[in-house]
DNA sequence: AAACCCCGGTGAATCGATTCACGCGTACGA
DNA sequence: TCGTACGCGTGAATCGATTCACCGGGGTTT
């Protein structure tokens, strides 16, 4: 493979020169400047990124390790970092540690090993083991959504508190005086806040903490959202309004109840979290919680960004929270009365 | 950053007995073996694999440049490659040229930097410049989702005439004499060729071409869907069987029809390619034709990586067409009379 | 006893780009 | 006329891991 010694040769200059054509063009003479450049056109030659790197100490990547990339929530929030990398001329190296510890602890060693410029990471692990042993390496990584505060690094989430009292005072104001939280698995932040946040809106509808009752998934998925709708047909008196963790579980449920014939929003009104845009695109439109996806993307990527460019010290840890926003469409629309 | 010298300091050893160590621990002795663990434990060691590329000569990655990451179709295939990536020790870095060929080829001048292994991409330029350019740099790469027979490469695909013809097929079976064919941009083979096998059908019932409406669209997602449906409620007579080039365009025609009451399949049959995910989840579940999207990924993969470890010259480019399946569901059911 | 081999380990060369101290020549100001 | 500043380039050191020729010592073979 062509070098940029042969460049040099070729153009009859050092090696030096050449380096400088290339990152400097304003500190070569013209005439040598288009000689070399026609020596790298005529050789086809291409700058080894790991020689640059080697010497540099560190690459020009950062990671993104995402807990499900067949959400296509988290393709959205890996397009916003994309462009903000983009941006900053970095690349984005994205992975799928899908919610496995694992996986997760794998990939980010294969990070530390790339000399990564930072990670961007949705933890799966609920103990944050990997990531606190992670850290030694002093590769700088950010939280996407996942607060953490108190934690050593940034954080970009959306407050999944406030989107699950959304969520739930929305079916309430429709009327309903139960509601089911379809969700797991359990442990996931995510799951319990949006939760707590349901709970709080239906103790401010005067009602008991049992009125919202938990229907366990064991994965965020369709399959799991079917899985939740039979169970949900078995349920009796059966519930009138279902509050998913997420859009792909609803798409579930909501096969799983039209498939039984049961209409939505009619006999049940369903809403979803996260706002994908299947969601929308559903046969019977699926109220949903919007979380800004793209934003929080690239907000994490600058707050990363910033972290690498600035003196190390001068860096203070931020926490941002976004605010999520319902979306009301057909699946929850009251056809009997309140509106 | 601590460096293989600093552990082997630690160690009181050479760098040539840490760097065999981690590489063949079996020729090194217990006590020094184990003196050398306890050194890079201590220090947090990682190895750097940019040093490693610069010796090797080539890195350990493989791309994978998709046309539209916001395609489960595409994240399916990926899943599939990166599987069979793994096996192989490789890493895989997923990219998405969201079609456009000006980033596609600043993909592929990354991917040169990078001394990637090789290469896996559907290609987003009709004419193919920007790959034939990447071929001078010895870089091995496979066609996914496309067949490249007379080109200096492998591919894999699926053969999108016999899918188009069976998606018509199916419709024509059911009594309908005349199909929309939603699709685009038209340049894209896969349109083209899903076109082509449709018309064959119809030439085969014994119907003139025209009994295959075109109606066009920008892009290949939901939001033309929606607005291709919406051109069909404007036709009349009104069509009575639809066939989408793709899922997403299906759902979103689904999604116009149903806001406007139209019902399907009653009123209108459709038909998507793919079979994403979503197209079973949604609430007229979709009849669509199957690619094997997951084996499509791990098949290139695995040729590639045939093609890498082989000597340069004993491999002879092959070519490999996978056969999609039609998966009937509720969409396209005929109410009234053949099944 | 000489020749040979194996084990365990050493240390230097190597990969390719960057960077920096330095050299040569010219022009300019004092 | 000298000093200096600058423009343009050079060449060697450097980054970190791998690899390979080589070495010392102990055992085996002939």
């Amino acid at each position: 493979m062509v070098g940029i010694k042969d460049v040099a040769q070729r153009a009859g200059v050092s090696v030096g020169t050449v380096s400088n054509v290339i990152n400097r063009p304003g500190t070569v003479a013209e005439a040598t400047r288009e000689r070399v450049q026609a020596a790298i056109e005529d050789l086809g030659y291409v700058r080894s990124e790991s020689a640059r790197q080697l010497r540099a100490g560190r690459s020009r990547i950062i990671a993104l390790l995402v807990l499900d990339m067949a959400n296509p929530f988290f393709v959205d929030l890996a397009t916003g970092a994309e462009r903000a990398a983009r941006e900053a001329g970095l690349g984005v190296m994205l992975c799928n540690s899908a919610q496995d510890p694992q996986e997760e602890a794998e990939y980010l060693g294969l990070f530390a090993e790339q000399r990564v410029r930072g990670v961007l990471v949705t933890p799966a692990d609920p103990e944050g083991h990997t990531l606190r042993a992670f850290a030694r390496h002093g590769i700088p990584y950010v939280f996407v959504d996942r607060t953490a505060a108190g934690t050593d690094a940034c954080s970009v989430s959306v407050d999944d508190v406030e989107g699950g009292a959304l969520a739930a005072r929305h079916l309430l104001d429709a009327g309903h005086r139960s509601i089911v939280y379809v969700g797991g698995p359990a442990h996931l932040p995510q799951i319990q806040d949006r939760r707590t946040g349901a709970l709080a809106a239906v103790a401010e509808a005067g009602l008991p903490p049992d009125a919202l009752v938990r229907v366990d998934t064991e994965r965020l998925d369709v399959a799991s959202g079917r899985d939740a709708g039979a169970r949900l047909l078995g349920m009796s008196p059966r519930p009138s309004a279902v509050f998913c963790a997420n859009d792909l579980l609803a798409l579930g449920v909501l096969q799983t109840l039209f498939a039984a014939g049961v209409s939505v929003p009619g006999d049940i009104a369903l809403v979803g979290y996260d706002d994908i845009e299947f969601a929308a695109a559903a046969a019977v439109p699926l109220t949903s919680v919007r979380q800004p996806a793209q934003r929080m993307g690239r907000l994490a990527a600058e707050l990363l960004i910033e972290e690498t460019n600035g003196a190390a010290e001068a860096h203070a840890h931020r926490h941002i929270v976004l605010r999520p926003e319902l979306v009301v469409r057909a699946s929850s629309l009251a056809p009997r009365g309140r509106p």
